[in-house]
DNA sequence: GTGGTCTAGACCACA
DNA sequence: GTGGTCTAGACCACG
């Protein structure tokens, strides 16, 4: 897990981002115990409060629970909600681009070029919108 | 030119959009003259200053150039330059939401699909708080 | 407007409270700019960041929305939100009452009784859960 | 006697409300030893110190009192203040609630409608994360 | 040890 | 000036 603290989207939003994939991926099982806020903040060398903001949002979406003195906990219904807020994420993004790409007067099938374009260029570490 | 102060996308950024889609479009032809900053601050109702940083987000770009004294001009390259640049936008916000849906483990189809599915989705009030 | 920082109910949960309160009694009128995070802080003297999240609450709830550079603003639809969630905050107070009294063997008749006692007892500074 | 580990009531306060709640109903009598703190723990499936907590609880409001190698055991007037205490607890909750519905402006006559609605819902489910 | 709240103070983006 | 994010460090409640 990596975090970008050049992007313009907030660092706390990266986290929960990752862990709102690691659910959807099957990396963090339902009931099992999330990495605890001091410890994934020593890892990700970021203050525990911007952890603490991640797992916030994340419980606020209701993909984890919290015990005090206990940790944190992956949701039952987790990972239903992660796949469809991740979904959720990327049709945002198309959304934007399709608007985007409107305004600037191309075509529908215009788009659909940039797009395929876009998805045969796999895997070559886009960055974020630094 | 309308300008949706509700949307959590930045004003000054909303409005170098327009004048790029403008020149992309052909609305400014080069060497002519762009609104000058209190004309067009009066006529959107938002602060000079605001004006200001989209005026100087076009001049990074080389889409506009300035005389002192008299004001702002289309640079004569700026059609390409707009061009290339709202598809650089368009493809950059295809690949943000590419990865996004790599890293939630769909397959490269599922991908097509949602976004055919946004593609036909037409002009619905696209403008929200993204 | 005032805080009590004894209380068990976190400060920036108060705040919000509080607003929500003002704006469900029309104290403060939809698309009216509400105090600014610093002037707030001042005169309740807390931290900017409680204010803040109390404020990012009340976003979250839709009740405000916020415009960087400008202010935070009472949404449109804040009225009835706030009437609606106040009563859910009323309800859930009963319903713990009436968990409590029913667990002590107190029959319907009875809880009935110390509600209409308490109901009675008009005004009296109850302060909050110390 | 069953602990709910999800609620968001400290799981020590629970304890001592389920034995406040036997004391007032007679299952423990006075001068009757309670469990033992590892018995309980065992049985719960809690942490002993948490039991411990819950102790010191009932110790501090009197309603038991311990002697040193032989055990917690019920307090002669154990009763009557459990029963006070209980009801206090009672009032408090539906204090609070009318404060509340007070300062959202609903009148007494709508208060009271809502009690009675709560009233009426009886037991479903009422342990959730209150 | 765990999570939750708060303060102080800094820096950024925006109008 | 406005809101938004982050760090550092403290203290509390809980198990």
């Amino acid at each position: 897990m990596s975090i970008n603290s050049n992007s313009h989207v907030p660092i706390f939003r990266q986290i929960a981002e990752h862990i709102r994939t690691g659910i959807s991926a099957g990396i963090y099982q339902p009931d099992e115990m999330l990495p605890s806020l001091r410890a994934l903040a020593l890892e990700l060398v970021v203050n525990p409060n911007t952890i603490q903001r991640a797992y916030e949002e994340l419980e606020r979406e209701g993909l984890v629970y919290s015990r005090r003195g206990l940790g944190l906990f992956v949701a039952r219904q987790a990972v239903r909600s992660a796949r469809s807020q991740s979904q959720d994420d990327v049709e945002k993004a198309f959304a934007d681009g399709i608007r985007l790409a409107r305004s600037a007067g191309l075509p529908d099938d215009e788009i659909r070029h940039v797009f395929s374009k876009s998805l045969a260029r796999k895997m070559d570490k886009t960055g974020g919108k630094s």
